[in-house]
DNA sequence: TTCTTATTTCGATTGTTATCGAACAACAGA
DNA sequence: TCTGTTGTTCGATAACAATCGAAATAAGAA
């Protein structure tokens, strides 16, 4: 089986995550993740070929945001609340809360 | 006199803004302008061009995030803080905040 | 008007990224 | 073992971005 790299806590860069997060297709998936606790990639509606999804979803692994699982041909993606926390207090609620109260998550509701 | 375009509050979107502050450069150079509230471009000591720092200067007031005032031969930034305070609470805080406590900013202290 | 200072614009270069489809790999169930 | 599901990797493409130096602009001072 395939070892999925998460950087460690302390590895996670202010930039990087705010690059990954700069993505509406990101905050988008980000965004989902949040509501259900765990989804898969495929559970998500976005209008992207799969392999630009697995791109992003390898984005937000790399950046330290999520945390991949890997459970038979699925992949379950987490958010890393606690460590984000720890880094960044209440940097992910902020973006989060921004996107949920901005239109920029209107263009995914009809995909 | 050129004008110089800054977009409405309203036009103001979260994903411009985390892009523009997911380069370390623009986000020392916005830390600097939040503590001196206003600053030139000449002002900073960033490792860069000033064909480069103008570029960034540019990102900047484009996604919202500054506010440009023509003086003379001089160009004051500022922050627009209400209107991003309006726009997306308590995000530029929680950026601003990380910044200053993580490493990122170390790599300018020497420039 | 000429010089100086501060900054922008231009043109070029180099590197990165978002995107796709096709091929591949891993697993689960029949 | 075959088949379908899920997701990754590969190769290509097109767009974008960070960077620089040189030239241009704009305002003020001499």
């Amino acid at each position: 089986m395939k070892i999925l790299h998460h950087p460690d806590r302390s590895e996670i860069h202010l930039s990087s995550v705010l690059y990954a997060l700069s993505d509406p297709v990101r905050l988008y998936i980000v965004s989902e993740i949040k509501k259900a606790g765990e989804r898969t990639c495929g559970d998500m509606s976005v209008p992207v070929a799969k392999s630009t999804l697995s791109h992003h979803a390898r984005t937000l692994r790399e950046a330290g945001i999520v945390n991949v699982r890997v459970h038979g041909t699925q992949r379950l993606l987490s958010l890393r609340t606690e460590d984000l926390e720890f880094r960044f207090p209440g940097l992910l609620n902020a973006i989060l809360d921004a996107f949920e109260s901005s239109f920029e998550k209107d263009q995914f509701l009809n995909s």
